[in-house]
DNA sequence: GTATAATATCATTGGTTGATGATATGATGA
DNA sequence: TCATCATATCATCAACCAATGATATTATAC
């Protein structure tokens, strides 16, 4: 057996793509689109509580998806890479085709953004 | 407040891309890449035990990003859809940018691949 | 039919993650 | 200096997910 391809890449890559994988943090990167914004205008268009976000932020800017900027006493937020936006945008398009399916997949679920009251879970249907 | 997007959109959009953000789900949508393969082939390629990527074929199946065929004994499967490769390559490409940061993110931490056995975790590093 | 190979199902469980709430830090203006 | 606004940090804990191991199903060959 040899693998597909180094291990350590594939984990790396997961790792990457669960920096999409997460509500807030997909809301945030969604919000951040179509341009720079503050911390308090993330607030605002995502329904984030503060130290959601805040906690989110600082996750996406170490892994360097968006980078940061103090001016005044505002911190701008903006996306880092243009493969950042065409990321979110294949993803979207795709999902258009497949969003039913990934509606019905019961293996795992999605926490509601920004909030604790998570739907229900169906993990095993009965047949 | 008015939100960015339909927080239901977001919320799908976040489970397509955890489909992408597991280890063993990853190494198996990277395998495909190359064009269609048995589950023999998939074991063979990932090192996954049997009931882990037959659990995890079963979610990408539901989830709609690989389709499956039954040939004679085996069953074939393949990537459903271009623009899921083109998703594996779009992220390989950014990550080629970004992995120190993610690497050294340490807000969450994904399995390594197939084990069990996974890295020591270090969430909170004393300043 | 029986045996065997290939794949699927499913319950269990240990480790992980994300939201929260409290607190800390930093920046500006009075 | 003090008050206040903006943002960051961090510990806690409930909820979730993925690997395993056992078993079930399906297909072929004999």
């Amino acid at each position: 057996m040899f693998l597909t391809s180094d291990p350590k890449a594939i984990d790396l890559q997961a790792k990457l793509f669960r920096g999409f994988g997460d509500p807030s943090r997909l809301s945030i990167l969604t919000a951040l689109r179509h341009g720079p914004l503050t911390v308090t205008d993330i607030l605002e268009k995502t329904g984030l509580s503060q130290s959601n976000a805040s906690n989110h932020l600082a996750c996406l800017r170490d892994c360097g998806l968006v980078t940061a900027e103090q001016e005044g006493r505002y911190v701008t937020y903006h996306l880092s890479d243009d493969r950042v936006g065409e990321l979110l945008e294949l993803g979207e398009s795709l999902l258009s085709d497949v969003a039913r399916g990934v509606y019905e997949c019961t293996r795992y679920n999605v926490p509601s953004a920004g909030t604790t009251k998570n739907k229900a879970v169906l993990r095993t249907l009965p047949k």
